[in-house]
DNA sequence: CATGAATGAGGGTTCATTCAT
DNA sequence: AATGAATGAACCCTCATTCAT
């Protein structure tokens, strides 16, 4: 009985381990051939088994980046929204939330290029509505981050805020595409310049 | 005579101007569904013709996005250089060049897009081997310019060049993903207020 | 009134011109390509014509075959014919039908090039039916002046005269798969040494 | 243990075999309609299996007849070489290459027909050189054998030894296109008489 | 859990053919 | 007579998916 237990939970144990590492793999091969251009015997040489196997752990090549994302995006907003919650000054709410956003490249690097790359597209299946609602959720976090920086007469009011908001997300999120883990520049260092370019401008003063 | 050669004026203007109706349309399409999941039958339904029939005028669907992309390199390059050659301060040659690169965005959005999105599975393929190598003249001209301006004393010297590049890379180009010729800011302007932001900073002063 | 004459006579002239001017450029065309293999195209581009324009001269790809050969199996069949209406003895009988056959290859060689590699497939097509009917008259014409031999005691009764038959077909037609008009061997020449070799065998005696 | 090494090898066994009777059925097919002429559907058809499903096995239709030509020839050459390397006489030699041909046109009746109406087509790609070389092999393996006859005085020295190896070219291999396993005549007999033919000719003596 | 074989829809491409000019 | 553009069926091939073992 007990050996029956214990069986049945190593076998349960093991199976999500195993689901995390083909999800790991198909993240990767996904992020770097793109999601439309790669097959699903690609993941599946890439994770050593046949095509077919795959099946036995996903539903679809689709259930494999939805979880790939959701995954990604409930940490993410996890992560944003302990900041929000901690009632911070408008400029420390920026800086916390770019911090986590680098952060969260670093520990979902291959989420966060698919996310970037094949978003728009699999925003039209109803299954991803998820992915335009936290769109949206986004844009609405930080332009209200930047409005009450605005009132706050912290930020420059000669800007349009959507165009900052757009500046900020593009530049945040494309360095998922060339930011390695292993490169010469650690993420808070990346943070810390990326802020200070941001927020004081590249000219000398 | 006069009218034969009327005639095949008009025949030669109009198979050029077919040809770059359908390379406009198909642009289109490769841009919003992008390269890899559009079919040949939606640029062909875009096009209202036949699948088929796109092979009179194209040898491949690859056939049209390598036109699609170096049309738009060669006149980018263009513009470019004349900036270079002008022989501005560094400054200057700065505002231009991102000045220049929102005008190529709104002359050739769908095809910026698809530079964006394509450009680095396109590039694994020898045919597209000028991608590469206009990715590395970008960087060393971008490169050129912000170390011009850090010896100048006009950009700080705190912050990574290369990072900054990026930084710029990335902001400029992805705009085309959102900027619409019909919508509330005219490129001059977006690009005043971007060259703003990346040289002061967007906060007070 | 005699212009126009003249007119509409060289008009049907230059047509029929035409027309087997064109009709000799496909034949080559098939008989080098293939005929299946071979496209309408690569018929136009040899005959420096659009693909397109060749629909102005025959009704369909088939048509130009169907004419090719009736046209050739035709002249064939009226040297026989000649040959056999001639009353000459068997071994004489044989010598002329192996020898017009030779002079067939010099003068139709495409066609006969054609002819072999391709009836097989055509002969499936009603429209081609009297491929099947030309060959059974063929054996039969054949097996006649072989039977014939045997019965005057000229030739071997050993062996089987279908054997024979088909021994005589294919090495006579095979030949235009190789002969050249401009040869070292003139056909009359490969005419004498086939006879001499198929009659007296290739021992020395 | 031993059943799992049964498993594996009946597996083995299994696929070679799938593979085997997939490339008998495909070169009965493009023996009989042609290769180019032949849909990959037509053959899957045959095999009763779906026009995809053969792609699980070959990498292309070009892969398929790759591997019927390349196994016949093989095989054939083989025989060949055991011939040559036997040592025996010009006349013995002749003898027993004409009938090793014909046992290989029994046991590879389709592959020899494809190899007779298609090789002049496939040899144009670079894929398929492996055919021009054995063409040329075979031509100077017979030239040598026709050459000794001549110098030691089995063979007339009247006739062309080209011509000759033409003719015996030709007329043993276009047996593949009319022989069949079941009909009146064995291999062995016919080769018997083809032999005699050829060495003795047809007339009485 | 994984394999091997098959499915079947659909994708890029070719090509005989048509037709207005 | 010939052109140029288009048609549409069919072709080779790919790939997500299924399923018996």
């Amino acid at each position: 009985m007990s050996a029956r237990r214990r069986d049945s939970q190593t076998t349960a144990a093991a199976r999500a381990g195993r689901r995390a590492e083909l999800l790991a793999t198909a993240a990767e091969v996904f992020a770097s051939r793109g999601y439309a251009a790669t097959t699903v015997r690609e993941v599946a040489d890439a994770a050593d088994i046949l095509g077919g196997s795959l099946y036995y752990h996903f539903d679809s090549k689709e259930a494999m980046v939805d979880e790939i994302l959701s995954v990604f995006l409930a940490d993410m907003w996890s992560a944003y929204d302990k900041v929000i919650a901690s009632g911070l000054g408008a400029r420390e709410t920026f800086e916390a939330l770019i911090t986590e956003s680098f952060r969260c490249i670093e520990r979902y690097r291959p989420a966060v290029v698919i996310y970037q790359n094949e978003s728009k597209h699999l925003a039209t299946n109803p299954r991803f509505s998820y992915l335009v609602d936290s769109q949206q959720r986004f844009r609405e976090m930080w332009l209200s981050v930047l409005d009450r920086g605005v009132t706050d007469g912290i930020l420059r009011a000669d800007l349009d805020t959507g165009l900052i908001y757009r500046f900020i997300r593009d530049t945040v999120w494309v360095a998922a595409s060339w930011y390695r883990t292993d490169g010469p520049l650690p993420a808070e260092e990346i943070a810390r310049q990326y802020i200070a370019m941001v927020l004081e401008g590249i000219l000398t003063t």
